[in-house]
RNA sequence: GGGCCCCUAGCUCAAUCGGCAGAGCAGCGGACUUUUAAUCCGCGGGUUCAGGGUUCGAUCCCCUGGGGGCCCA
């Protein structure tokens, strides 16, 4: 190698200059830097498995092929030792010593290799004096030269890097690695249990003329065939609703809702949603399917219903799972009876009791709820369906059987947080338009989270929907409760500002 | 939307009261045939987020803007 730099100076740094003349230096040498193909006869997992426990210094006479990433260098005088790493993390040393590749070869890998790049290594399967499992090279090539530094790996990256080079995330941190095949997991179970009880799988509009199904802001954009502004959805219901009136009686959809929101490290604007309908079912029939969906893909992700968490703690989420009603969480927290029949102004004096702020207007199941919100729900840390809420703050519930005053609906809390939700749908064509009216008169009066009156919807309710149990859950929210991370964690890109 | 904290070498971070901008890892040159964050000797590397202000002098104090984090609503 000359003193002389191959690259003009200009502002890189002066790692990825070194990084750029030694790619410069192979073009000029014949050697490329970026071959189209690159052989290989054994994964480095493959070759972990097929020598476990090899003795310290032994060696097998197996030559493989083996390519991987280069994550540590230490180059001593005549021997070169280097820790290569694959996609799913297996590590694997390659040595290289001036016995085995001769003396060119060896100044070549010195020159050429740096932290970060792929290498190809052919050689016998050995164990170093150390007992560490290596192949001994008989030759070397450069897979694919990297010209930028990769962080150290002994720190941590910081929450911003890790967010927003993922791919330097996933390359040094396995948790990172391990959240991509979680998520993975966790689909792929989700879906498999749905087809094991006989539900279809649909896929509904994200671009809407009209948004509904749930409250929030939505995302504006605007088609020019139509002329007419669209929706991104915040919630596939009404649609998926529109197929249980079709006979679709067991649907799901697991894709992309949008709610344009705050975006925080419980918030994405856009995020997984699942939701799931079934004819001639009952919230109750609901919450037992939950259970097992939840129990299922922790028993996929961890093997067993306990759930680890990124700060080492151990949750079992295994058996029967608690319910309690709405007013007896309340009860239980406020230490005095409260049920539907409790009124506003008692409400009031309890709230004031637990310094709980109330708003003037609230109605009693306003306050109640507010009171759940406030002094239960973060107590929850056990998985626990919270159920019969009152009418007013489940507006589109269908009423409870035994009390009119409630609606069959349930909300699910683990770890203090809401994970799902789920009702006995309201079919009555007359009473969902009435509701509806109401939110679209809330819309027209400018409460940008208020649902629109969807015309079509109601028409295909008049044609008669069949007893149905709905329940929806957040799957990124699924993700934060089985490993205990941020929402941004479970997203593998999630959206940031632009850098400046 | 409100409050607090942060932004310094490729990465992670120091820098006392406002007084020559540093360390570890990484990099470069040299030594080393069994390393495990190798070791030893030597060397280089900075628009201290940007702009403005105060000051003899600003990484530090003040203002504006950008980016990030945490808490609250």
């Amino acid at each position: 190698m000359t003193d002389e730099p191959r690259i003009p100076d200009d502002d890189l740094p002066e790692q990825m200059r070194v990084r750029s003349s030694k790619r410069a230096d192979m073009l000029e040498a014949g050697q490329d830097p970026y071959p189209v193909e690159v052989a290989r006869t054994h994964s480095l997992k493959a070759v972990r498995e097929a020598h476990p426990d090899l003795e310290p210094g032994a060696e097998t006479g197996e030559t493989v092929t083996v390519v991987g990433r280069v994550l540590f260098l230490r180059n001593t005088g005549k021997l070169c030792f280097a820790k290569l790493v694959e996609g799913d993390g297996t590590e694997l040393q390659a040595m290289l010593s001036l016995a085995k590749v001769g003396e060119e070869e060896l100044a070549r890998w010195k020159a050429q290799v740096d932290r970060g790049d792929h290498v190809q290594v052919t050689g016998e399967v050995v164990a170093s004096k150390r007992g560490e499992l290596s192949v001994m090279a008989d030759s070397w090539q450069m897979a694919a030269k990297a010209i930028r530094p990769l962080p150290n790996a002994h720190g941590d990256l910081s929450e911003e890097t890790r967010v927003r080079q993922r791919y330097v995330d996933l390359i040094l941190r396995p948790q990172a690695r391990e959240m991509v095949r979680a998520r993975s997991t966790v689909l792929r179970t989700l879906r498999r249990q749905f087809e094991d009880r006989g539900y279809t799988e649909v896929e509904t509009p994200m671009l809407q003329l009209l948004h509904g199904g749930a409250t929030a802001r939505p995302f504006v954009t605007h088609t020019n065939a139509l002329d007419a502004d669209l929706y991104l959805r915040i919630a596939p219901e009404l649609f998926l609703k529109r197929a249980v009136v079709g006979g679709i009686e067991r649907v799901f959809e697991i894709n992309r809702v949008f709610r344009n929101e705050g975006i925080d490290s419980t918030h994405s604007p856009e995020f997984a949603m699942l939701e799931a309908y079934q004819a001639y079912a009952t919230y109750d029939d609901m919450a037992i399917l939950t259970r097992e969906l939840i129990q299922e893909c922790v028993r996929a992700v961890f093997g067993s219903t306990i759930v680890r968490h990124s700060d080492g703690s151990e949750h079992d989420l295994g058996g029967e799972w608690r319910s309690v009603t709405l007013h007896e969480s309340v009860s239980e927290a406020v230490g005095e009876s409260v049920t539907p029949d409790t009124s506003a102004e008692e409400l009031r004096k309890i709230a004031a009791t637990h310094e709980v702020a109330l708003k003037d207007s609230w109605s009693a199941g306003e306050i109640v709820l507010e009171l759940f919100e406030k002094l239960v729900e973060h107590t929850l840390q056990a998985p626990t369906f919270v159920r019969d809420y009152p009418v007013e703050v489940r507006p589109l519930t269908r009423q409870h059987r035994d009390d009119p005053r409630l609606a069959e609906a349930w909300d699910l809390v683990v770890f203090g947080h809401e994970l799902a939700t789920a009702y006995s749908e309201l079919v009555d064509p007359v009473e969902q338009r009435a509701r509806l009216q109401a939110q679209s008169l809330l819309a027209a009066k400018g409460d940008p989270e208020a649902m629109q009156l969807d015309e079509d919807f109601l028409r295909a309710m008049e044609y008669g929907m069949p007893p149905t149990g709905g329940m929806g859950m957040g799957v990124d929210r699924l993700l934060m409760t089985l490993t205990g991370t941020g929402i941004r964690e479970t997203i593998l890109f999630p959206l940031v500002r632009q850098e400046s």
